[in-house]
DNA sequence: CGCGCCGTTGATATTATTCAAGACCAGTGG
DNA sequence: CCACTGGTCTTGAATAATATCAACGGCGCG
């Protein structure tokens, strides 16, 4: 499973790409204010990039990590989108997380040095692969960065825990109508529109991360939009009634 | 909501107790091994020992942080039983986590520097109180207890994320077998029976940690005890079919 | 062009919830 | 001691929500 010439899990088909362009850099990346830069000062940066060697370039479909592999690094989301799947022994499959550039991912394998779920990306996708046990030497040595890992760390878990509380306690109009806006927030953040994007998965994914079957998501789109909450054409979602949408996920 | 003579947050009607007994001492706590002190020398855990200034004890029903609160501290879990719920805009509220002896609660202030959850005791509970702050400073300086904090923060999210996977996928007879064979293997590792053991929470609560109603999780109990895979009285459980009980719960 | 994947929609089936009634149990005060 | 009370648990019947099964249309791609 490993790559050659790499001691770090991936999929065999991922192509590892040597530093080679200024725009990679942490203190040139357009995420590092959500990533693990946010924080820390020039210098520090420089640390924190000297240990990141390498970018993983996937393709649509491609597994930066499989259920099992041995843990020895986190990722960085750079560019593009990935889920990330739990699998039961029968093997029915789980989204448990969405991810977009400047999320962190691999946090899972921490624990018992083997990551327990995939990363799958859902379109063609980079990052940055940052070694874990180096990590953590660095961390050490800059609070500040030590903070931030700790920071990111903390964000996946309230993540998680409102993704319990959805998948717990919502109906599926709720979940859907919380999943739309937790994208649109997302992209918010990322400087990005908050109410026109283009969703990276399919019905079926959707469901699956929102706990319904994919005949259950496509009939709430059709239904939002005969509402009038919002236009929906494929893919490409248009947020027209953000107040009712919020309204109808719980939101006060 | 401070506690006097103290600048951490727990709820006003817990006590603090400064530790006067040999027993509050992480090198004798019968739970080092699944806590903080997991891999630590002896001189190691006798600075971590150092900054758990008191111990927090919790009658039944009180809060040892609630939603909102101020972060300043983790939890680690002494003796007892906590719940940790999330609650939604409308009211609701939905159980994220159930926790025993050796758990450490509070990783999910450490994003926002709120509390983004309550924490619950399900019975009289005693926990020790981690200043972060103080643990980030001595995990820069030991490398073993920056690994066995970031080693107790990831199995925090795999369990997040099994839980994800069983609120998604499963069915209501599935989440349920799930769930007792969870406490099961939890209770084995902590050297209690694997097999018969009393269950801290109502049905209701039962419910909301698997997404269910209480009438759906009595009902669930009743038959599984007519089917001969658990014997039932209330809250006390005896697992009688442990093979079968695995299978229903998709466990291979 | 034709194939495979994706998305929509309708009819039906299944599952879990809701509503309702009553049993049980521990604690409390007369 | 006993009746009373509130919380918990069980069970049944009716209902609502979502899944399943099935058919078909569209779109992108080789």
């Amino acid at each position: 499973m490993a790559i050659p010439g790499s001691s770090h899990a991936a999929s065999p088909s991922a192509r590892i790409v040597s530093i080679d362009d200024l725009r990679a850099h942490c203190s040139s990346c357009s995420m590092r204010e959500l990533c693990l830069p946010f924080g820390l000062g020039s210098g520090e940066i420089e640390q924190l990039f000297a240990i990141i060697g390498s970018r993983v370039k996937l393709r649509k479909g491609e597994a930066l990590f499989r259920n099992g592999a041995a843990f020895s690094a986190l990722f960085a989301i750079r560019l593009g989108s990935m889920k990330t799947t739990m699998l039961s022994d029968d093997g029915r499959e789980q989204i448990a997380g969405y991810h977009m550039p400047g999320d962190i991912l691999g946090l899972d394998g921490i624990s018992s040095g083997r990551h327990e779920c995939e990363a799958i990306a859902l379109e063609d996708t980079e990052t940055c692969l940052i070694p874990f046990e180096r990590l953590e030497e660095v961390a050490r040595e800059i609070p500040a960065l030590q903070h931030s890992l700790h920071r990111v760390v903390g964000r996946e878990i309230g993540q998680d825990h409102r993704q319990l509380l959805l998948l717990g306690s919502m109906r599926a109009e709720e979940r859907l109508a919380a999943f739309l806006l937790s994208l649109s927030e997302r992209y918010r953040r990322r400087g990005y529109s908050s109410t026109e994007f283009v969703l990276r998965m399919t019905r079926e994914e959707i469901g699956s991360f929102l706990g319904l079957k994919l005949e259950t998501v496509s009939r709430l789109f059709s239904r939002f939009q005969e509402e009038g909450l919002v236009q929906v054409q494929g893919r490409a979602v248009k947020i027209v009634d953000l107040p009712t949408l919020k309204k109808l996920a719980g939101v006060h």
